[in-house]
DNA sequence: GCCAACGTTGGC
DNA sequence: GCCAACGTTGGC
């Protein structure tokens, strides 16, 4: 069991609509660090700080979980996506993904205030010029904005 | 819209 | 393999 935290642009994929669509595939990853957390370390029931980006009030939103392993990210073959990748092809897929499942909504911990937190200052995602979009957090780390977030 | 930070591409 | 140019992210 791991856990990680995942951005999404709202305008895209808010909480709300993770919530509401049940476990959806995280689709449009196009950097190699973040393929490689969902291809070769994401399980089943993982953890997920969902947290919004590219908006007025960035920060985490609530709560999700990995719901499948990984497996080819379908938007990279088509070539109307904004995702397509031309050097991808089903049999040599470049681009992974994993289904996430909105779990619950809390209070919006917004990026300012994360840095406020002494606890969660080792956080990847607090750290100058880091622009992940999937990055792991640590047990304690976890526990920690489970903490803030009742 | 700006721009710092970082990732990717491609010529050499 | 180096590195300049370019593209993207994402907070502000």
């Amino acid at each position: 069991m791991k856990y990680w935290l995942m951005k999404s642009e709202p305008d895209e994929v808010s909480i709300d609509d993770a919530i509401r669509e049940g476990a959806a595939p995280w689709f449009g990853v196009r950097n190699y660090q973040a393929r490689n957390f969902m291809r070769d370390q994401m399980e089943v029931g993982d953890g997920v700080l969902f947290y919004h980006s590219s908006c007025a009030e960035p920060g985490i939103a609530g709560i999700a979980e990995v719901a499948s392993t990984a497996y080819p990210d379908q938007t990279q073959f088509d070539a109307k996506s904004k995702y397509h990748d031309p050097k991808a092809t089903p049999e040599n897929p470049r681009w992974m993904l994993v289904d996430v499942k909105g779990v619950r909504k809390t209070r919006l911990l917004s990026l300012t205030e994360m840095r406020t937190y002494p606890q969660l200052a080792s956080m990847v995602v607090l750290q100058k010029g880091s622009r992940l979009s999937i990055t792991p957090v640590t047990a304690e780390e976890w526990k920690a904005v489970l903490a803030l977030l009742e």
